[in-house]
DNA sequence: AACTGTACCAACCGCAGTCGT
DNA sequence: AACGACTGCGGTTGGTACAGT
């Protein structure tokens, strides 16, 4: 319960849809008086509200510079792009449009537009194609799992002396030819990425393993794996044509690393 | 005509931030 | 620093209108 509204215990006050009469009273005394405190607000105008309710009904129904009507294509077009940059902060949003208010906007955006992104198979929350904002959820989610498993495989001292002993840090080459880099001229676009199609095989980590698929010792598989997590590290410092490639490329990999450690 | 589902929108609620004491 | 009063914001709810069956 609001904290303003919580004086309606002691006063009764009247919720719900304002009478015209009300909404006179309110007009009347903003007009004479201004905008100043709202919580003195009803007490002044003689109304059995909330100075809350009477901010609401002013700032969204009878302030006199409201705009009213549809949405033009123009503001239609103004919200896209200012909900893509600054998300769903609507009153930031209602701020670039004269006359809309923060409310009417969001009201706009969760009955219309939204649906309309939708339909035209565009993520709303993220504004990119629904598929490729599925995969770069996974794939944060499959990062973070990796950066665990990193960090536990790092606690093993066996483990890192082994793996220290394997990697010559000097000569990146030791390991590039499974950089996973190589895999990704193939890959496709995943703005139309297809469901059934399995193109994990195209990723680094699935080369390295079967690479190493003669090994039946656990600890070499993950070895191998963890090298790849370095791989996967350096990812991040190269710049590829198309972030969705990488954003599969990393889901797919950081998959491999944490069954290894499972 | 009666019922059901859906879209729309006004208003409410709770939280967080700010300010004064 | 702690507290209460107030304001502003974003999420949610509930009522109404309308379309479809």
């Amino acid at each position: 319960m609001g904290r303003q509204c919580s004086s309606s215990v002691k006063q009764k006050l009247r919720k719900g849809l304002w009478s015209p009469e009300e909404d006179e009273k309110l007009f009347d005394h903003i007009s004479k008086f201004g905008v100043g405190c709202w919580s003195s607000v009803p007490k002044l105008a003689g109304l059995q509200r909330c100075g809350k309710s009477c901010r609401l009904r002013w700032i969204n129904y009878l302030r006199p510079d409201l705009k009213r009507g549809m949405f033009s294509q123009e503001e239609e077009d103004l919200i896209l792009n200012l909900h893509e940059a600054l998300g769903n902060r609507w009153a930031q949003i209602a701020s670039q449009l004269p006359g809309r208010t923060d409310n009417e906007i969001k009201n706009f955006w969760n009955s219309s537009l939204k649906k309309k992104l939708q339909k035209q198979g565009i993520d709303p929350n993220t504004h990119k194609p629904i598929v490729a904002a599925e995969i770069q959820v996974k794939m944060e989610k499959d990062y973070s799992e990796l950066q665990k498993s990193s960090k536990q495989a790092a606690y093993d001292p066996i483990f890192m002396s082994e793996f220290q002993e394997t990697i010559d840090f000097n000569t990146p080459s030791s390991y590039r030819p499974y950089d996973p880099g190589c895999g990704f001229n193939s890959m496709p676009n995943l703005t139309n990425f297809d469901h059934q199609t399995d193109y994990s095989d195209s990723s680094g980590a699935y080369l390295m393993k079967e690479s190493s698929s003669n090994s039946s010792n656990p600890r070499m598989e993950a070895k191998t794996d963890m090298m790849s997590s370095f791989s996967l590290e350096s990812l991040f410092e190269f710049q590829f044509d198309g972030a969705d490639e990488r954003s599969y490329a990393l889901a797919s990999l950081s998959q491999e690393l944490s069954e290894a450690f499972q």
